[in-house]
DNA sequence: TGTACATCAGTGAACGCGCGTTCACTGATGTAC
DNA sequence: TGTACATCAGTGAACGCGCGTTCACTGATGTAC
């Protein structure tokens, strides 16, 4: 077979393969996790259930595929929003990643439930993967906002009882690598940051907020504020 | 019909509705919650599955009872641990709440999942019921440990920029008949501290802590003591 | 003590549903000569 | 230009599954006389 042809092939293969994610991002948006079916998939693309087995092995695959893209949009419209404010101004970057945070979860609300809460009934996710990879992006990304606040923070935040075998090794070498004068105490205060950022917008996804508080943006607002003055910034 | 045995057999119906119950519960903590079935339920229980529809008039009836009675349970332990410390320690009350509602949840994983995570799939949840009375009096919970903790907390945390009217009246009305002092914001405090305990917890029960943290408890130990600082005691 | 009747918890079979997955096949597209 | 062959994406029918829900019924228990 003309080599040309073959190209052309895998081509239209790639682009089934994105319709067919994309699909399923609707039925996501639409109907919820539990929405994404083979069979609403193929509905919607005018094929048989079966054709699907030509992209995705199991429906696990295509979901794996499909917590990784998503969890990967949400780090990248962090990242964006991050370095929308300069540098050298570590409390305006926490606030803006925090915030960032909050709107896309808002945005996508069932794409937040896809990453972070029961993904599809019977789904077993994979230790390694793009979702994986994309939690160790997240990871990273607040490391290093803990490392130009770190100056500041230091006083309030240290803490010799955190050693490094806390943490993954993975994730402790390349924090080591990236910021070699940076301690444990500090990876422990980048997590921490990531649970009282995603604590709030989860209660709040999952209509735990709603009953008692009518803003909760400004809430998050005033969590981010307090976030900042424990960074000492 | 004499009357004793009518109570007689009001008698085994509750307890037959709670056996349903307590088998519910144990296909929950075993399988999760869409291993909550009519069907799984009435083959451990021995019986058909339409005979259910003698005690719970739909499924989503079954399963909101189911949440109103795990969460009553969380509340009660977290309440309990918190009766452990003197009422003059407001810190150590805090940290008290706060280690027993992380400890609940992982003795527990799957009715935290219950509770605050996407419910057993399809299912919708009632604005009032047993579940949101539940949330209620973890709010009310605390915000009698920001009360407590008010005359230090309140250089540090009050804000007037928080009036009344961001909160639902009913909470609203309760604070200030409980804690006549007690400023909003004092209860926007209350929320955020909620928000985050549940932050880290959920990232652990969810399974995103694992990769990143070997040591989930101590990062916890520390947010918690972060947030007792961040109240001034 | 015995018989006709009422209650009502639970049965069992059926309904229609959507699901993931498999598999022999069709039919369009392109290749080789 | 025409014909025989290869590729392979997608078909369509079937498999077996578990689910929520309904309904005419059985059969044990207790009541009334």
């Amino acid at each position: 077979m003309a080599e040309v042809v073959q190209r052309r092939r895998e081509r239209l293969r790639a682009q089934t393969a994105e319709d067919i994610k994309a699909i399923a991002l609707r039925l996501l948006a639409d109907g919820g996790p539990d929405a994404i079916s083979l069979r609403a998939i193929a509905r919607d693309m005018g094929m048989t259930a079966g054709a699907i087995y030509g992209y995705y092995a199991t429906r696990d695959d295509l979901i794996t595929m499909l917590i990784g893209d998503v969890y990967g949009r949400l780090v990248d419209a962090v990242e964006a929003a991050r370095d929308q404010v300069p540098a050298d101004d570590a409390a305006g970057r926490v606030v803006a990643w925090g915030e960032a945070v909050r709107r896309w979860a808002l945005a996508n609300p069932e794409g937040f439930r896809l990453i972070y809460g029961d993904p599809v009934p019977g789904y077993q996710p994979p230790p390694r993967g793009p979702a994986a990879e994309a939690g160790a992006r997240a990871c990273t990304g607040l490391v290093g906002l803990v490392a130009a606040a770190w100056p500041h923070a230091a006083a309030l935040q240290d803490d010799p009882a955190v050693t490094w075998s806390d943490f993954d090794a993975g994730l402790a070498a390349h924090v080591q690598a990236d910021f070699p004068e940076l301690p444990p105490s500090a990876v422990a205060l980048a997590l921490r940051i990531w649970g009282r950022m995603h604590g709030l917008i989860a209660l709040e996804i999952y209509g735990h907020l709603g009953p008692q508080s009518h803003d909760p943006a400004k809430l998050y607002h005033a969590e981010m504020v307090d976030l900042v003055r424990s960074l000492g910034l």
